[in-house]
RNA sequence: GCCGGUGUAGCUCAGCUGGUAGAGCAGCUGAUUUGUAAUCAGCUGGUCGGCGGUUCGAAUCCGUCCAUCGGCUCCA
């Protein structure tokens, strides 16, 4: 008998080789049957997987990550079940589940697939999912393994294979298909009852841009045909997120093919947006000791091969502006940080004048790949709120917690709840590859993390993904239909100031090399005003939004009134705009709710004569009359409250 | 850059197996003077993404380029 413990600790004997399964009906036939997967100690296994010591032990449904995750995974395997009895001959790659499903990565040889494919993909993947195949694992020897794939003739296996330890490996049988893999899996097909393939996509073999290019047929399966149909609606709904497409509704901003490509044109109402959001940091800058610069925006050549920028991306740059001296060559500014470099350099620096922090809303001009080009978020021109701290080794822990708190300030002004700190520090088996002394980079690294704690942020530690020249921390949101985007960064440097020879006196009369600190709490105003957009799926806070109020006139008789309304708010600080067209009210009143001003103001002989306003606000509905002055009155407690002591 | 999809009026979209384009909204003009999500009528507007080809004839078929979308790779 084993001793298995479950997740309430409490503790049953069970003869050794019991199953999760078994488990699972010991405790309810109800559980038995939603049990997916099992966690055996820290691994999940299968649930018929047979456990021989003692463990504690978790059993998964549809309802927790694991559970999902062991049905994608099966639900890969089938549709590679599928896809290979209905195009013989096709070779495989990997199949894992991802966040949302899963895909499976596929050399279909000569014969191109499209989404005409899928219906039958999905027809296929039912009719073996109800046959209630079971998922066999196997233990099998490399050498036997890499025999069968190599029979099979499939080569992507085998190079999997070449790469694995004997005896770790096992095989997966379901129906027809037999697959390289580490499981878990369902017991059997049949929870799979609902199937879609969702996509394919081309991806290089392992990751690789210079390897062959397989298929990538993305799939989403649910126990329920229900869940499916919610599924779809809810991507339908991500989509009405879009910022593309409320960016083009709501006249924020626009693209060119003539002015080029990935240059985003800002119209007048986005313009006014972000000038608030450049305000409002501005403010917050002010405040926490930071001097504004302004550069140009180009830099002669030999400032990047100082930064040694030139080195590293100089081929993969807008080219360079040549002027009518032979010889001279400007850049376009891909960064603002050696121009920076300069401002710091301009006069000696004493250790008294440290942390110097250099801020600019600084424009710069990256050649992306055009496939990578995507609305806003990924563009060739932006602008940074970009700033620069110099300061010795000792005062990065202070500098990082004052940029943490204005990172936090402006997430809260704007409600982003649903954030990820990420924290890339060093491989540390790789130390060579990092400029800087082991000392500082140890220095750094603990001070990120210990204020991390001590701001009491939900973070994640990546090791290796760390610059070449220091560790950073940025800060990842999710956009509509959650692709993650790096917003906020900050970035501990040792290079640039070693680079450009920065230097400041200490108070040993001697000179020291300064630390420099890359921080950009928005990211880009382009990316950042992106995933704002989706996040408020156009409706954005009051203190922010482009238009506040617009005033809605019955007729043309109360004209005057609306504009003596319109200045008095103007004049008190409230964007409102009228609605003069010759139409009617109920009209106006709908195309308003479509551009989604937060409040509209119903003027007509009553209000005039009473010097009130009836107010609706958006989504809401009627809110009833006010007196004038009443809903100015409102409307700035309601941006104060928004903004909270950073409304002065 | 790579793989696949898409490209018809300012916007959203229709146009069957080839016979030289259509709706709604927007815009303009006029009527209407309007009370909480679309007043009515008329009008304007497109070398059907560009260029080549097949054909008596191409929005429709083929090629190519461009843009765009979804991924991959990349992101100082």
């Amino acid at each position: 008998m084993i001793n298995i413990t479950l997740p309430d600790n409490s503790v049953r004997q069970y003869p050794e080789g019991i199953t999760g399964m078994d488990i699972a009906k010991s405790i309810s036939e109800g559980l038995a049957r939603n049990v997916l997967a099992v966690k055996v100690n820290e691994e999940v296994w299968d649930a018929t997987r047979p456990i021989p010591m003692d463990s504690r032990v978790t059993l998964f449904t549809w309802d927790s990550e694991e559970g999902k995750h062991a049905m994608w995974h099966s639900s890969a395997h089938l549709m590679a079940e599928a896809i290979e009895q209905l195009y013989p001959g096709a070779k495989f790659g990997i199949g894992p589940a991802i966040e949302n499903g899963f895909y499976y990565d596929i050399d279909f040889g000569e014969r191109s697939v499209s989404s005409e494919d899928f219906p039958k993909i999905e027809a296929k993947m039912l009719e073996l999912a109800r046959a209630k195949q079971t998922f066999i694992r196997k233990e099998v020897h490399k050498a036997e393994a890499i025999e069968y794939f190599s029979k099979k003739g499939d080569e992507y296996k085998v190079e999997l294979l070449n790469d694995l330890e004997d005896g770790t490996i096992t095989f997966y049988e379901t129906g027809t298909f037999t697959d390289l893999c580490r499981g878990p899996h369902l017991p059997d097909t049949s929870p799979i009852k609902a199937v879609k393939v969702l996509a394919i996509a081309g991806a290089y073999w392992r990751g690789d841009e210079t390897r062959k290019q397989l298929t990538r047929v993305y799939g989403i399966t649910f126990p329920k045909q229900k869940e499916l149909t919610e599924y779809m609606e809810l991507l339908e709904e991500a989509k009405k997120r879009d910022h593309r497409k409320l960016g083009k509704e709501l006249e924020l901003f626009t693209f060119s093919a003539k002015v080029g490509l990935g240059l985003p044109l800002w119209l007048p109402k986005g313009a006014m947006l972000r000038e608030r959001l450049e305000m409002f940091l501005k403010k917050v800058q002010k405040k926490a000791g930071y001097q504004p610069v302004i550069c140009p925006h180009i830099g002669n050549v030999e400032l990047y091969k100082t930064s040694g920028h030139y080195q590293k991306y100089g081929e993969s740059s807008f080219r360079p502006i040549t002027t009518p001296v032979p010889g001279e060559e400007f850049f376009l500014k891909p960064m603002n940080c050696p121009h920076h470099c300069e401002i710091y350099k301009y006069k000696p620096r004493s250790y008294k004048d440290l942390p110097i922090r250099l801020a600019e809303f600084g424009t710069v001009y990256r050649y992306e790949q055009s496939g990578e080009l995507h609305g806003l978020t990924r563009v060739r021109g932006f602008t940074q709120d970009d700033a620069h701290i110099f300061c010795t080794p000792e005062q990065v822990k202070d500098e990082f917690k004052g940029v943490i708190d204005i990172v936090m300030l402006i997430f809260k002004a704007l409600d982003f709840k649903d954030f990820v700190t990420q924290i890339s520090l060093r491989d540390q088996t790789k130390k060579e590859k990092y400029i800087g002394s082991d000392e500082n980079w140890d220095k750094a690294e603990k001070a990120i993390i210990e204020v991390a704690q001590e701001r009491g942020l939900n973070y994640v530690i990546v090791p290796g993904e760390a610059a070449f020249y220091g560790p950073k921390m940025d800060f990842m949101v999710k956009d509509a239909i959650g692709r993650k985007w790096q917003l906020g960064t900050i970035q501990v440097d040792y290079n640039l100031p070693d680079r450009f020879e920065l230097e400041y006196i200490g108070n040993d009369n001697q000179k020291h090399r300064p630390v420099m600190i890359h921080r950009a709490p928005f990211g880009s105003m382009e990316r950042f005003v992106a995933v704002l957009i989706e996040h408020t799926a156009g409706k954005f806070p009051l203190w922010l939004t482009p238009e506040q109020v617009i005033i809605l006139p019955i007729s043309e008789k109360y004209q005057k009134y609306a504009e003596k309304v319109s200045s008095l708010l103007n004049n008190s600080d409230i964007r409102a705009q009228i609605d003069d067209r010759n139409e009617k009210t109920g009209k106006k009143i709908r195309d308003a709710e479509m551009k989604k001003i937060p409040f509209m103001l119903i003027v007509g002989e009553k209000e005039e004569l009473e010097e009130s306003v009836s107010v609706r606000k958006h989504g809401e509905g009627d809110l009833g009359g006010q007196t004038l002055a009443a809903f100015v009155n409102f409307i700035q407690e309601e941006v104060n409250r928004e903004l909270g002591d950073l409304s002065a």
